[in-house]
DNA sequence: CGTAACTTTGATTAGTATCAAAAATGGTGG
DNA sequence: CCACCATTTTTGATACTAATCAAAGTTACG
């Protein structure tokens, strides 16, 4: 225990919501795994791609998202500290989407194969990846309700109110302020809006004094008045482990 | 083999993308189940509900939907014969959506342990499971594309061409006419849309003679017309087995 | 044959997109 | 430290899609 092991930050993540035993951390920490270091932008899994190993976040932030006939884009998911990012293809092996990193970022390759062996041996440790995307697909479903049935404004608020929920979850930090990885542009392409629509939106919530944003770093002003800026209600992102241990 | 099991629309349904074999088969045709009829609007899981049962759609059909804090519905996702409507529950107990019956339903209702246990005595069955998982998730994505890039009328053209595809897999029609068990209220809880406007955006379509609806059938005139007009791929359905047998 | 649910139509409005361009910001090399 | 460049944010003017409100038809059903 001398020095923290690289892949902590998945452990930790998934020992958030199950209990994990020592065995299945010492089973984590023996997995075969190659580190390397992305600059924003770079592609993890494009869309097409055939994988065969699974990407794990350390440090930085990662998105999904699939481009339109016409060329739009719309982002999916974002993926930050501890989360693997392509579980999904050990079953559906070609890609539907692409995966990119929003910020530069730590990461640790590991063979699919290890993976679903460990998850084979170590059941709890299948369980807890399980649950994740159990979790995953949730919080798509919340957006898909953010994107059919808010307004910008709503979008907008409730995309920062499950950041920060997120971040503080990850440990990435405790209090009101956070970082704020997206450009306005970005925030259309999750939302569903144009950048000009997402700028006059943000300037709004600035205006009215309930976040401020200065340098990727974002701050809540009233964390009450932007839940329900958002419609915001964090049951959906599963934070407070299974209710029943079964 | 003298009568159809009647959870043979379940086991077509797993069998449609992996190879499962006469054990396999024997396994799932002698777990517990309990069979019922439901009429339309039926609530199959309440959001907030604790479930030990998964419920496995014979006939007819049936939709996950969300509330949002003004009264606003969203529709998830739409489930047929053969598909498993709460897996997802053996893991995380407590349901965040709602599932409830479109039309009059055929069911079955089968204890989640039931299902653990034969996931994990027949690993065939469990990969099969969570494929149909997967490949649900990989049907939020596009929703998420539909909802937050597309007109209305290539949303309205999506959904159609889903549901099209979605039931020519499951068997129920061979055709280009298949059931349409929406009100123009229901598509646009599923598209994001008002019932006004879906209400103008069909009959568009079938002005243009790209569809056309008597008593909840609908008749696609012309499928690559239509599949264009709603930016519509299928490789998001993965229809055609893991190209991997790992 | 009556009633409720659903579909259709019209008129108006709100919200967001689009187009264009200016201002601010951040990073880079000299 | 400054000048320059690319990116991002901001602003303005206008167009358009889809929402809203209201009511009339139509269909399905008991």
């Amino acid at each position: 225990m001398a020095s923290i092991h690289p892949l902590a930050p998945m452990f930790d993540k998934l020992a958030s919501q199950t209990s994990l035993s020592e065995a299945d951390q010492a089973a984590l920490y023996s997995i075969p795994h190659r580190l390397s270091t992305a600059d924003g932008g770079t592609y993890l899994v494009r869309e097409g791609d055939k994988t065969e190993t699974c990407c794990v976040i350390l440090t930085g932030f990662a998105y999904r998202s699939r481009t339109t006939g016409n060329g739009g884009r719309q982002m999916l998911a974002f993926h930050m500290r501890g989360e693997v990012v392509d579980l999904q293809n050990s079953v559906i092996p070609i890609a539907d989407h692409s995966v990119q990193t929003l910020t530069r970022a730590d990461l640790a390759f590991i063979p699919q194969k290890a993976i679903i062996e460990m998850a084979a041996h170590f059941p709890a440790i299948g369980r807890a990846l399980s649950r994740q995307t159990l979790v995953e697909a949730s919080i798509a479903r919340e957006w898909m309700v953010s994107l059919g049935r808010r307004s910008a404004r709503q979008r907008v608020s409730h995309l920062i109110c499950e950041l920060a929920s997120l971040q503080k979850a990850a440990g990435i930090t405790g209090g009101p302020d956070f970082a704020w990885p997206l450009t306005q542009e970005q925030v259309a392409d999750a939302t569903g809006l144009t950048a000009v629509h997402v700028n006059r939106t943000m300037r709004g919530l600035r205006n009215d004094g309930i976040i401020s944003i200065d340098r990727h770093v974002l701050t809540i002003g009233d964390w009450d008045v932007l839940r329900c800026e958002g419609d915001f209600r964090a049951a959906y992102l599963h934070q407070h482990g299974p209710a029943n241990a079964a």
